[in-house]
Formats: C-alpha cells, sequence, structure tokens
DNA sequence: GATTCACATCCCTGTCGGCA
DNA sequence: TGCCGACAGGGATGTGAATC
C-alpha cells in the first residue's frame, strides 16, 4: 500500500504509533517533521558532505552579531581532518576519552576549548556530527564510520566556524474541517526572516519587481546586480571580498497539498521561494514512500531504522533514538547505505521550487564548487 | 567516570479566537 | 473568509547536581 498524501500517512500515524498522546496529531505531525530532517541530512551524507555538516549551530546575523540563530544543518568548510581505529574499545565513547585518543595519534587539538560529549553511548546511541571542541574561529566534529564488535572507525574534522550553505527544514500540516490552507504557515516565515538574514549577498527589489542581489564590499562600495546573476557570479568567485560572508541557503519544505499546485503557488509558499536561494520540495511521493519503506510495509534494508523509530514514541520510551542528533548506530548504518545505494530515486522526491529551471545536480555542484574554494586563504583577513 | 534526573530554553507543529 | 496574534503540547538539547 502506497499513500498518496502525507495528510492520509499522518493519520495512519497518529492512530498506530501516537494512540498514547494528549495531542495525537500533534505528535505525529511532529515526528513528521523530524523524518524531514532525517531525509535531508542522510540526503546531505550521500551527497558527501559528511565530514562538512555541523547541526543546530547558532549562527548570527550577517553584521549583526548580537542576533544569533539555531540553523539546522550548516555546511563548514573543512579545515582539518583525521580518520582514526579504536581498537578494543569499551563503550560509551566520551568526548573525554576521544581526546586521549586523538593525543595517542598526535593529532593536536589544543587550540580547541573541549566540551564534554557523548558520542557513542552504553546503549549503541550515536550523536551526528558531534561536536566536542571550540575555538573563536573554528569548531571539531567527529563521526563514527564503521563498528565492529569493539572496534571503531573515526572521522574527525576541524571545521571553519563560518558555514558556506545552510539547510532548513519545515513541515506543515492541513488544519482539520479548513478548505483551505494551512494557518500555521507563520511558523515557516521565520526560517525566511533567518535566510534573509544571515548572507553577505542580500535581495533587494527593483522597482519593476525584479530582485537585484547586493554586497557591501570591504572598499566600501555596494556592488549589485540581477540576483541570479550575482548568485552564480559569487559561487563561481575566487574573491575573498564576495566570499568571506556569503552563504547560501537552501530551504526544504515537505509538500502539501493545498500550498501550490503546477499553475499556482499560494502567497505562503512565495514568501519561503524568494527568501531561500534554493527551495526544495519534498514531495508527498518521496516522503511517503519512505515511511511505507521504513515504517508501514518495511523493506529489510530498513528493519533496524524502523525498530529504532518505533523504540523512540510511547509512554514508556526510554529516549529518542531516532533523530537527526540522536541515531541508533544499526540505524544509522542501514540509513546511510539506504541513501547510498538509492540516491537517483531519493533526488526524484524533490522538486525544485526556486530558483526556476532548476535542478538537485545544479545545488549539489554549487555547493561543491563551495567547498572545493581554498577557504584558509578567503578566510585570512 | 558514567548515568540519571530535573530543569530551562528553544524549536516544531497544530488550533483557537478576534478583527476587518 | 482571510489574516494574524496568542497559546499549548510535544520534543530536542544543554547544564548541573545527585546517584550509581
Amino acid at each position: 500500500m502506497s499513500y498518496e498524501s502525507v495528510d492520509a500517512l499522518q493519520k495512519v500515524l497518529v492512530e498506530s504509533v501516537f494512540h498514547y498522546a494528549q495531542d495525537r496529531k500533534k505528535a505525529a505531525g511532529r515526528a513528521l517533521g523530524t523524518l524531514v530532517e532525517i531525509i535531508t541530512y542522510y540526503g546531505l551524507k550521500a551527497w558527501g558532505f559528511r565530514d562538512n555538516v555541523a547541526i543546530e549551530r547558532p549562527l548570527p546575523e550577517y553584521g549583526n552579531p548580537a542576533i544569533t540563530h539555531n540553523v539546522e544543518f550548516s555546511l563548514h568548510p573543512v579545515l582539518r581532518r583525521q580518520s582514526m581505529k579504536l581498537q578494543r574499545f569499551a563503550l560509551p565513547l566520551t568526548s573525554k576519552k576521544l581526546r586521549a585518543a586523538l593525543d595517542a595519534v598526535g593529532f593536536a587539538h589544543s587550540d580547541l576549548t573541549a566540551k564534554a560529549a557523548q558520542v557513542l553511548s552504553k546503549q549503541g546511541v550515536l550523536r551526528n556530527a558531534c561536536t566536542f571542541g571550540e575555538s573563536p574561529n573554528a569548531f571539531c566534529i567527529v563521526s563514527v564510520d564503521e563498528n565492529e564488535e569493539d572496534r571503531y572507525a573515526l572521522t574527525v574534522s576541524v571545521l571553519s566556524r563560518h558555514p558556506f550553505a545552510i539547510f532548513e527544514c519545515k513541515r506543515v500540516g492541513i488544519e482539520e474541517g479548513t478548505k483551505k490552507g494551512p494557518q500555521s504557515i507563520e511558523k515557516a516565515k521565520q526560517g525566511a526572516y533567518v535566510a534573509r538574514t544571515v548572507s553577505s549577498l542580500q535581495k533587494i527589489r527593483y522597482s519593476d519587481g525584479q530582485i537585484g542581489g547586493v554586497i557591501h564590499l570591504p572598499n566600501g562600495r555596494l556592488y549589485h546586480k540581477p540576483y541570479d546573476e550575482l548568485l552564480e557570479e559569487v559561487v563561481a568567485s575566487r574573491d575573498g571580498a564576495v566570499l568571506r560572508d556569503f552563504i547560501l541557503t537552501v530551504g526544504v519544505v515537505s509538500n502539501h497539498g493545498n500550498w501550490f499546485t503546477d499553475k499556482d503557488h499560494n502567497k505562503e509558499l512565495k514568501v519561503l521561494a524568494q527568501s531561500y536561494d534554493w527551495l526544495l520540495f519534498l514531495t508527498d511521493r518521496g516522503l511517503s514512500e519512505f515511511v511505507s519503506e521504513m515504517l508501514l510495509k518495511p523493506t529489510p534494508e530498513l528493519t533496524d531504522a524502523r525498530e529504532a523509530f518505533l523504540k523512540s514514541y510511547g509512554p514508556e520510551n526510554s529516549g529518542n533514538r531516532f533523530t537527526k542528533v540522536k541515531m541508533d548506530m544499526k540505524a544509522d548504518l542501514v540509513l546511510r547505505n539506504y541513501f547510498a545505494a538509492h540516491k537517483k530515486k531519493i533526488e526524484s522526491w524533490f522538486n525544485v521550487i526556486a530558483p526556476a529551471k532548476r535542478t538537485v545536480k545544479t545545488l549539489q555542484a554549487e555547493l561543491r564548487a563551495l567547498n572545493d574554494k581554498d577557504w584558509s586563504k578567503i578566510l585570512k583577513k
């Protein structure tokens, strides 16, 4: 059985999983939001950005550091990287033990202030993109690559504090009893505000209705052009003056029957589309295919993910082990394999709403181009 | 040293009611 | 009917104290 609409699917989750909650629909909606985040995160990993991704980092507004926003996923330049293996290792893996292991392989980290964290718990729950050290300009994350019995392979990455791209996920359900909707779109506007305030490349409206882009250069000049043209120029640039504070902003919203048709995008969708550099729609078909294959009609390759999801909810759950941050180790492995094995199918789950006539492939190419810049040179002022 | 718990804070999602 | 402010429940995360 496949579900055409996410609303129908949400109702199935209400009955089958969230029957214990006071507000069953709200709990199911929250869980669907978590699934959109997980699809985005594991998608980014499959695209090759695992070592670049940080989760829920505070990001200051451009030129206004007094206000920061926690950003769901941010992609940062990798300044240093270290692969390592732990043999005959007893869990839990804490940041303290990790630092001792780094000392043993001669990886310098004294410039980073230690941050306590649990990389992998005794119960086999890992922390994705676990941050365990920070400095004014950089921070350090670790990923668990492989595990066999008591042996673990890890990758430690020192990332520049300033990201080159951010991703924000939003999901909005339909309000019961309304024909047009949704009303709760006000929440999605919060994401739009963040998208418009963090990057040095800012949007202005021309009198003819077109959107222009403007960057305030270090020499005091305002450099402006039609937005799409300037965006393309910045992504292709090697000039530190335009790249240093630039952030490519990407929104990922889950599909909703009332939000748009091929001919008509409603007002709220237009707000989002003109706020992010890229706005991706995770379609009903995509989200329902993932939920069906993982939960409702589970395929063997996702069994461990299903178990982790079901263990995470219910009146007697002992902590969530299926979120973008905390993930069951077995579930993590099957998700990584699934997203790597079905790249093409998963890309087809997304519609590109903005920019017009572009594809997900182009977004990947832009992210790779940004990642490949000589950041150590660009970030030197 | 690791784990558990309480608490605070923030974010996500859904709904209600007042107003024009 | 559309818009918007306000509120509420659920959940994620960080911190620090207590406990194992």
